[in-house]
DNA sequence: ATCCGTTTTGCAAATGGTTTGCACTAAGAT
DNA sequence: ATCTTAGTGCAAACCATTTGCAAAACGGAT
């Protein structure tokens, strides 16, 4: 049974063919896939796929806490396996998208949530600046 | 003059009555205000005001830096004068947003700089979670 | 105060990512 | 194999935001 089928179950949720090919495409993707991209690569194998599925899948994968959509600063959402907290930095030349590990201890956490009587159940921490090409192109440019 | 008028004119883009009173509308709002709103308010002074403008003149405000749109989660930007570094705690059960102070020394800013190469020009943390009143509904609910 | 080149506005229409209604199909329990 | 219910495909709807264009307004120069 593969990866994404066995998370599936484990869900408790019904495993179609179509929430199944979904998720393994998610899975496989190394980085953040929109649902646009997804729809295109599950339409390969499944030319009947439709893109409301893909969008219906993609919201209860979130709800069932297996995906995670993020805000890139694009006008579309991307989508990524849930893992241990990381966050991104995006270059605002080029989009590339950097991942890093989360700054913050549990410590600081506790005491935001503390501070503010508020119970935090995620973090969302995105960073946008250049990359180094980025960078060289605007120092060559003379504007 | 008005105090948005005078942020206007620093900006050396041409200052017109619709920019003025979109600015101010920011400018008097606690809190957080979408283009919506803002509009509804602003065809209240000025009953020929366009939506339209309204999200050209936020284009404009962002771009000098006068303002900042920032992503609740919802649907829509919400909009705010942009001043010192600052986040946002959203509750996911009724929608209210906290503020709270940067972290993050600088050292840690420029630390994540160095180790990824990559130059920081924005920064945008939000923690979502649950309010007092919110997480009382969640344990008074049996489900 | 007036003139003029350029920017900005108002309006309506378009855009485009995401959602929804509905008839049909397939998952999973018995 | 049968039944119940959740999920799918398709097309149409949604809706926040953007855009084309002609008319209006800004602001520097006269
Ligand atoms: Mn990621
Ligand atoms: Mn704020
Ligand atoms: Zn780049
Ligand atoms: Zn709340």
């Amino acid at each position: 049974m593969i990866k994404a089928e066995k998370m599936l179950r484990q869900s408790g949720k019904r495993v179609t063919r179509q929430r199944v090919l979904i998720l393994d495409i998610i899975n496989q993707t190394k980085g953040h896939i929109a649902a646009e991209e997804i729809y295109r690569l599950a339409k390969q194998k499944s030319p009947r796929m439709s893109l409301s599925t893909v969008y219906r899948a993609l919201q209860v994968l979130k709800k069932e806490g297996l995906v995670e959509g993020i805000d890139l600063g694009n006008d579309r959402y991307h989508y990524e396996i849930k893992r241990q907290d990381h966050h991104h930095m995006v270059c605002r030349g080029c989009g590339k998208v950097i991942e890093f590990q989360c700054p913050f201890g549990k410590e600081l956490m506790s005491r935001l949530a503390e501070e503010n009587d508020f119970e935090i159940t995620g973090v969302s921490l995105t960073l946008s600046g250049y990359c180094p090409e980025c960078r060289r192109k605007k120092a060559g440019n003379s504007n």
